[in-house]
DNA sequence: CCTTGAACTGAACGTTTGTTCAGATAAGAC
DNA sequence: GTCTTATCTGAACAAACGTTCAGTTCAAGG
């Protein structure tokens, strides 16, 4: 046997992508085998280095394209006047983000420890970008006295935690829908912040 | 060769567990292997099973430990009268606590998904008590409109993950000290949940 | 219909994995 | 000084690991 019925790059490059991620994600980058990961597309293991060069290779790609993608829902986000609306319209992208790629955010909390040192560089630069948005929006309520927080860059990662862990708790199939949380958590951050 | 000099249980088993809680947390329970383990304590990989009946019971004991301790800490804190007063002794606990076990905090919050079926529901048995006290307080002080939250339950995985969040970006040797991370993320605290 | 190249198999490679164990050595009790 | 027991070595085990590759089969363009 060999080349199976029906094969296609378009389509088995996809699945693999999509069972990589999950696998990655649920049960992590190093408790996975290709040959695991191979049996979840329906291949043999040899069949993924049409792919990917390697599995490392595997896993950047997954968290790159995720934080690249992150960023450009950001960037799309038209900016309102004042700090405290683009606080606003932050932390109902980033939630609406973290719900609809709750498997790829899980993967880049988890997994930046699996990264090779060149990639783990590659990562953090495209996270300090993110994150710096986010730290931009409160240095300047901060100068404008919107906000009551002592320091914006540890208040930017507290908030940055708050939101980063609704993914910890948040089921799509519970009773809570996602404009619910965003209210919610928006509410939470608005007060947290002093504004 | 076989036993070396000075060799002693009581030196040998502590040295293991530290090089253990630090290697799982930093790197992952997937990532070192047992003769890895074995080579930061000095010894052979066969000594770990003097200690140990296997990886997994030792990645369990580590966590397990850790929880029961937090937990006892809690415990033994002298709770306030009124509830916002108890949420502030707890998240200065916790906070505390956090810091002091920043590599054990690490490793529960990392590690779940690396425990056993049976691990896990141990595991998930103990997070939740230690859980369910802040969702009391919480619940207590929404009772009497202390707080202005909508739901005590989404306020206190909120409030959790920011707390354990800290773990990520604190680092002792920084510029915050410890009292001064206390008090601003109390303060934020405070504030998101509106007292 | 034939040809060419993309897609995949199946077996193999050298390593490394967690774990076991007989044997060797030091520590501590008497 | 002798004996016992706790402690550790060093080699071995089968299984699993990531990766490679010659060979086989399907899809599609001419």
């Amino acid at each position: 046997m060999a080349r199976t019925a029906g094969s296609h790059s378009q389509i088995t490059g996809p699945r693999i992508r999509d069972a990589a991620l999950r696998l990655f994600a649920e049960q992590g980058y190093g408790a996975i085998s290709m040959r695991q990961l191979a049996a979840e597309v329906g291949v043999q293991a040899g069949a993924l280095y049409v792919y990917s060069p390697d599995k490392q290779s595997m896993l950047f790609s997954l968290m790159q394209q995720h934080l690249t993608a992150r960023q450009a829902a950001w960037d799309a986000v038209p900016k309102p006047a004042g700090a405290v609306a683009q606080l606003e319209a932050f932390v109902k992208c980033h939630i609406a983000f973290q719900i609809d790629h709750a498997l790829a955010e899980q993967l880049c909390q988890l997994e930046q420890r699996s990264l090779d040192p060149a990639n783990l560089a590659a990562f953090q630069a495209l996270q300090g970008q993110y994150h710096s948005g986010l730290e931009q929006i409160l240095r300047q309520g901060h100068g404008e006295k919107l906000f009551t927080f002592a320091d914006p860059q540890i208040a930017a990662l507290a908030l940055m935690a708050m939101l980063s862990g609704i993914g910890q708790w948040y089921r799509p199939d519970g009773k809570l829908s996602r404009d619910r949380v965003e209210r919610i958590i928006w509410n939470m951050a608005r007060k947290a912040v002093g504004a």
